[in-house]
DNA sequence: ATTACTGTTAGTACCTAGTCTTAATTCGTG
DNA sequence: CACGAATTAAGACTAGGTACTAACAGTAAT
């Protein structure tokens, strides 16, 4: 069976969340109903077309929440952001970024976009990263749009601040890591700077 | 007078750069010439039309070129190496490698250190780096000098090859990692889709 | 004076990714 | 099978363009 009307819309608000650019058409492809459809979706979840929603992602309606890092210093461009929940940068692989033998991006570069998110996602004017596991599960060529997601899972028993990133490609998992983030401001003791 | 062509396109391309949303109708209007002088104008000038402006905005073509850190800097110079053995490199910790708040250097440049030095440890064309656990021990700080170490402690049970990275400034250790390296001549795998 | 050329303006057809409206069709369930 | 909800379809219109053709004015060269 299709999804429900009510289930289709719930995915419907995530899919345009996690990926604002994409089109009624694909949008009407991935769900396999009409076009007409999806656009009556919108219209009740009032989820503005495609164009206002570039316009408003160029707008900066997240770039002022940033804390942790000014955010011309995340590696990527951050599409969306909610502090200590959950933030996604986009980076489109350039040739900057590959081995110029076989085109593949350098694992630093997927990790420097996760990590800088990872940073960006907390609330805090100073967070580190303590340590972090990584895994690039497939390799990302040169062209690829590379949409890395962050989410806060809360804190360990030293007070760290666990992020688990999650970056793909085409919904391809490529790159997955779990952040173990430092934050300055934890217990009541101030520190030195 | 009304402005020269070439004072025209001049000032067209800074008022784009400036209020890049603005339309050709608003700019013809401002420029006292006809809409389609300004589309010839944008065209000689190779500037795109609002919808592709606002969607570089939103993609950030903007914030990419202006400072585009060369990471491909960041790797560290190779003082040692002995292929399949083990590696050292040297990297001086410089401004572009820190938070502008706090001077602290930003956690992807010391794994990209290490994540490279793994990378060329290993006796092969081409190597990937297939995960990783990593751990920042201490802040390093602008101006230190970070020399890292790798070792290749041999391939686990799927053919990867397993090398340890330590990095230290002024022999206190400030990062290590365990690097999971993929080589591309191990097994038959061609890469599914 | 005629020709050539540049710069500007005009108009048409076409495009995308929608909108809004009305109507017809299909689905799930009693 | 009927009925309302859900879905699809069809048509007209919109913004902000592209691409192309044509026309005209003013200047320069022949």
């Amino acid at each position: 069976m299709k999804l429900s009307k009510q289930a289709r819309q719930h995915e419907l608000k995530n899919t345009i969340e996690d990926t604002p650019f994409i089109r009624d058409e694909e949008l009407a492809r991935r769900f396999g109903v009409s076009i007409q459809t999806i656009r009556l979706d919108r219209m009740e979840l009032s989820i503005p077309e495609l164009r206002e929603r570039i316009k408003s992602v160029a707008t900066q309606e997240w770039n002022e929440t940033v804390k942790a890092l000014p955010i011309e210093e995340v590696i990527g461009e951050v599409v969306d952001l909610e502090l200590d929940v959950r933030a996604i940068s986009i980076l489109d692989i350039k040739p900057e970024h590959v081995f110029s033998r076989n085109n593949i991006a350098r694992g630093h570069h997927l990790f420097a976009q996760a990590n800088s998110l990872a940073v960006a996602v907390i609330n805090e004017d100073l967070a580190l990263t303590a340590g972090s596991t990584i895994r690039f599960t497939r390799p990302v060529k040169l062209g690829e749009r590379v949409i890395a997601k962050a989410r806060v899972k809360g804190d360990d028993s030293k007070g760290r601040t666990i992020v688990d990133v999650h970056s793909y490609v085409d919904n391809d998992e490529v790159f997955a890591g779990s952040f173990e983030m430092f934050r300055e401001n934890e217990p009541k003791e101030v520190g030195e700077k």
